[in-house]
RNA sequence: AUCACUGGGAUAUUUUC
């Protein structure tokens, strides 16, 4: 079983369900029985994959044989359910498991503490880590970063402090199994703090925590992602010469800019009216460029009502194998749009089904627009019911 | 012996003067 485990998670791993689901279904059966494990990794690929509904039909399966799932195994499922804005079902599912006697851990609570804080739901958090507390739970690191950037993200890294000061107060302390692993821990925890900081605009502060990074007290250096965080920071704070400073001083303190970095820097550019650098540094990316890049690009082209460079630049994605995603399309779409091209807009729209990418909220959006900007009310009205017709659903983001 | 939680980049709308 081990083995065909072992062969299951390197499929998943590389996105590669449907030859994870053949070996299960076709390869496993006669040869050995799968186990929790089998169910509990194609569970969590499941979920990963957005399949929420196959994921649960497959832990009633498990069930149904007589296998008793684990915490493994719903902590997967919450996970799923979180990461997909099922919220409430995911605090269902974890009174489900204690009703079925699988006791949560430090990971499931982990999991629903940080679902609570990404949605704003703070209060809810907070009921999550006391009952965590009172079932004798002790956090973890990652319980702690997971606060740190509940709280950071809005501004409230005072109140994170706080927070944290008390859990220790209490004896709440965060365990971890070696020094390695506390060490990889408070990178991310300054990571956050940096990220929290820049993108609050406190750039000095920011650049405060690289240099704690530094420090040989604190023997964490910094990598790439705590970088690309301050440059991030300083090109949304329109700073675009000190953000290139700080790219070109990366390889000094041990590290290079990778993709990410290059493609916050492109965006700075194209989002401040220099589209012509960014479009220079996506060439320097050459093929290292990814879909954020090119769609960074994309959007600079159409802001500035260069359209034919928008599609050609398109056009030249296909021929490389970037294949464009729905921001991509989005962003052309809106560019078309705007600029009352409604019958180019409505070919491309066309075009990104025919290549297999699903439109979402924000094409709708962007080709209601277009037609309100031409006053085609009653042409709205017909693309709604279209939409609707295609299965759409009215959710949330309306 | 194999499985679950936390860190960086892109697109629309959101009465800016």
């Amino acid at each position: 079983v081990v083995i065909f485990n072992l062969v299951i998670v390197e499929l998943c791993r590389q996105g590669r369900l449907q030859e994870a689901f053949h070996v299960f279904i076709s390869e496993m059966p006669g040869r050995s029985t799968p186990d929790v494990v089998t169910y509990n990794v194609l569970i969590d690929a499941l979920c990963k994959d957005g399949k929420l509904d196959l994921a649960r039909k497959m832990l009633r399966d498990v069930i149904q044989a007589g296998i008793r799932p684990t915490v493994y195994t719903y902590s997967s499922l919450i996970n799923g359910l979180c990461k997909n804005h099922q919220l409430d079902h995911a605090k269902n599912m974890m009174e489900e498991m204690i009703s079925r006697g699988c006791n949560p851990n430090v990971v499931t609570y982990n999991t629903l503490v940080d679902a609570y804080f990404t949605q704003g739901r703070t209060d809810e958090a907070y009921v999550v880590l006391e009952d965590m507390a009172e079932s004798g739970c002790h956090p973890t690191m990652v319980t702690f970063n997971v606060i740190i950037k509940g709280l950071s993200r809005s501004g409230r890294i005072d109140e994170g402090y706080k927070v944290l000061d008390e859990m220790i107060d209490k004896g709440f302390v965060p365990v971890a199994r070696s020094h390695n692993i506390l060490v990889d821990a408070l990178v991310v925890t300054f990571t956050l703090l940096a990220d929290g900081l820049s993108k609050t605009g406190k750039l000095d502060a920011a650049f405060g925590v690289l240099r704690m990074m530094e420090d040989p007290q604190c023997r964490c250096n910094h990598d790439v992602t705590s970088f690309t965080v301050v440059v991030d920071g300083l090109c949304k704070a329109k700073c675009l010469g000190e953000a290139e400073e700080v790219v070109d001083a990366m390889p000094d303190h041990g590290t290079s800019p990778d993709v990410v970095t290059y493609s916050a820097l492109i965006n700075g550019y194209c989002k401040a009216g220099n589209v012509d650098r960014g479009y220079h540094l996506l060439r320097e990316l050459g093929t290292k460029a990814d879909v954020f890049s090119y769609s960074a690009v994309l959007d600079g082209f159409c802001k500035e009502k260069r359209l034919q460079e928008a599609w050609d630049l398109l056009k030249e994605m296909r021929s490389l194998g970037c294949t464009p995603n729905v921001v991509c399309y989005n962003a052309v779409i809106d560019g078309l749009c705007k600029a009352k091209l409604l019958e180019e807009a409505y070919h491309l729209y066309q075009e990104m089904d025919d290549h297999g990418c699903t439109p979402d909220v924000v094409t709708h959006n962007n080709l209601l627009l277009g037609l309100t900007i031409l006053g085609k009310v009653e042409h709205s009205l017909t693309h709604v019911e279209e939409m609707i017709r295609h299965g759409n659903k009215f959710s949330s983001g309306w």
